[in-house]
RNA sequence: GUCCCAGUAGCUCAGCUGGAUAGAGCAACGCCCUUCUAAGGCGUGGGUCGGGAGUUCGAAUCUCUCCUGGGACACCA
């Protein structure tokens, strides 16, 4: 919608302009002031001083002056801008009569199917616990995939469980070694998180330590028994846990191919590489030379044959171009990963793929503990599910004491619970990186999302209460100037979507619902929606847009929203 | 040492491709529930946009440089 009416403005001043400068270079220019007694577009007139080397403020004052469509119900000159005020009235009903009509739907960008896009996202490593960094990676892998689909893509969420690796050896030799049957099947993560840290602790006196966590990942990954066995176990209790916190964050995935998943097809690869004279021999290590792009070369196979993680993200990368012929592929890792991606995509380019320029590393700042990252070889994380489970208690006590009749009194501290960690964890730039605070997280006042979540339950009370139906030939004639700013956000909304998918960046879509929510407060607060006069129906009608998108909002962010709370 | 990310109010952060008096939330203080859910609203105080130079009609935003914090840098993932 904003982007009609500032089509209009720019479609006006270049029939002003006649040619001196062109309509996209006009829209390119147009911008939405800060303040709202500056209207809700202008146009800034020093670059047109320089063509027509005539003073900037009097280029605004003649054009402003001359300017007259139904569609503006003010345009003025201050300084070298001009700014133009739209019809409250008429644009009010335009925008709020779209949203009646498209409900859900609105704000979804029709460009047609542009394709597949898949998303490497979540990607915990079994036999340890969910900690708050795999939850950044799944909760921002979700959003994008949400924003994907109202963008008119197809996003395929690939969780990326690590489950292969030298790590799985390791643990295998601490199993045997200190590890109890017993212990290990009342709380398998647990006692497998011990045994891990308990190898490393071990590792640091004993070296050779290292070197049997290598050879029993080699006899893994060349099919012993017993190794198997021990893995197979490992995995099975891993994803009972993992399962249990997705059902929580209401998250689910296309498909759950981790690393072990690409076992059989690395030899290909592997041998691709050696086809085209890509690999070269390291210090008895099997290695692609980057040197000339000033990087560190990438490892392929180790000085004992096994594989690594960059062997697996290359198998995986032309699995996934081979299987869904994506036209974008995401990856929701951690910053630190920046250098492996670089890598990856060189590789991969070394090899004739040009398809490696549409992967992408979606990147993500840390969650740190006492300003440093956080280690679990060291034993030093954050389970999520404890978290998860404190804030839905906290919503749970909120509810008995602010609504203690209220139906379904679980399910909507589960809402709200879930809904802060969430927005908590997206409302920021992801690069950012965060301390790790639980008062923040459970945090439901201010910019949060069970604010967010609040205000959508009020607006959806004023329709309860109003018996608000719509009817959909009735014009909505909305006379009050305070919902302005409401409307003024509304018709945003596309906008906000595209950026945010431009960029990749689901924050912005919570900084609008947060805008959006702050906005209708305030107009809750001066104004009374159920006074019964003749505006009734278009005041309850703006709650109904405000409600609808919110709601949505909300949904693509991953957050429910519950109608009481 | 090289590369990447960041430095804006006491704290956590916004600030669109450079644009008009730098904005929120939290915390502090003062108001507003006999009328639509106070998980709310209104108001007050609080800023050399890390330092310096440069480009520009115009810089928190672009360039350079320095400082500070975090991270990555081959047989972990």
């Amino acid at each position: 919608m904003y982007m009609y009416y500032k089509q209009q403005f720019a479609n006006v001043l270049a029939s002003k302009f006649n040619g001196v400068i062109s309509e996209e270079e006009i829209l390119f220019r147009i911008e939405s002031p800060k303040q709202m007694n500056h209207g809700d577009l202008a146009f800034p007139c020093f670059e047109l001083a320089k063509i027509k080397r005539k003073a900037p403020n009097k280029i605004a004052e003649e054009i402003a002056s001359e300017i007259e469509d139904p569609l503006f119900e003010k345009v003025e000159a201050v300084g070298a801008y001009i700014n133009v005020f739209l019809n409250k009235q008429k644009v009010s009903s335009q925008v709020i009569e779209k949203v009646l009509r498209e409900k859900g739907e609105y704000g979804k960008l029709n460009l047609g199917n542009k394709g597949v896009v898949t998303i490497d996202m979540s990607s915990p490593n079994i036999a340890k616990p969910f900690s708050m960094g795999h939850l950044r990676s799944t909760v921002i892998g979700n959003a994008l995939s949400l924003l994907l689909e109202k963008g008119d893509y197809k996003p395929v969420k690939i969780n990326h469980l690590g489950d292969w690796g030298t790590q799985f050896g390791k643990l295998i030799v601490a199993y045997k070694r200190w590890g109890n049957e017993e212990k290990v099947k009342k709380d398998t993560i647990k006692e497998l998180l011990k045994l891990y840290i308990i190898f490393h602790e071990q590792a640091e006196i004993d070296a050779s330590l290292e070197d049997q966590g290598r050879l029993w990942f080699k006899k893994l990954e060349s099919g012993d028994e017993e190794a198997i066995a021990l893995w197979n176990w490992f995995k099975e209790e891993s994803l009972i846990e993992f399962n249990r916190i997705y059902d929580l964050l209401g998250i689910n995935f296309d498909s759950n191919d981790g690393e072990a998943f690409y076992n059989d097809k690395m030899n290909g690869m592997v041998e691709f590489l050696a086809e085209k004279k890509l690999l070269s021999n390291s210090d008895g290590a099997e290695v692609v030379d980057l040197s000339e792009l000033n990087m560190p070369p990438c490892l392929i196979r180790k000085s004992d044959g096994a594989t690594l993680y960059a062997t697996r993200d290359l198998t995986a990368a032309l699995y996934r171009q081979e299987t869904y012929q994506f036209v974008q592929s995401l990856y929701v890792v951690g910053n630190e990963q920046s250098l492996h991606f670089q890598q990856l995509t060189e590789v991969l380019k070394k090899m004739g793929y040009n398809w490696a320029n549409d992967m992408k590393h979606i990147s993500f700042g840390m969650i740190l503990k006492d300003g440093k990252k956080m280690s679990t070889r060291k034993g030093k994380l954050v389970l999520l599910e404890e978290v998860l489970t404190q804030a839905i208690d906290l919503a749970k006590q909120n509810i008995e004491t602010k609504n203690p009749f209220m139906q379904n009194k679980e399910s909507v501290a589960h809402a709200i619970g879930v809904g802060a960690v969430i927005f908590h964890d997206l409302k920021n730039h992801r690069n950012n990186d965060v301390e790790f605070s639980l008062e923040d997280m459970l945090r439901v006042e201010g910019e949060t999302g069970p604010y967010v979540q609040y205000t959508y339950v009020r607006a959806c009370s004023l329709l309860e209460k109003g018996e608000y139906t719509i009817k959909i030939d009735e014009t909505v004639q909305l006379n009050d100037d305070q919902a302005w700013p409401i409307i003024s956000k509304l018709m945003s909304f596309s906008q906000v979507i595209e950026r945010a998918l431009l960029t990749y960046d689901p924050s912005l879509i919570a900084k609008f619902t947060i805008d959006l929510a702050q906005a209708f407060n305030k107009y809750y607060g001066s104004v009374r929606v159920l006074q019964d006069d003749s505006h009734k129906y278009a005041r309850l009608s703006l709650v109904y847009a405000v409600a609808t998108v919110l709601q949505e909002g909300l949904r693509i962010l991953g957050i429910e929203a519950p109608k009481e709370m």
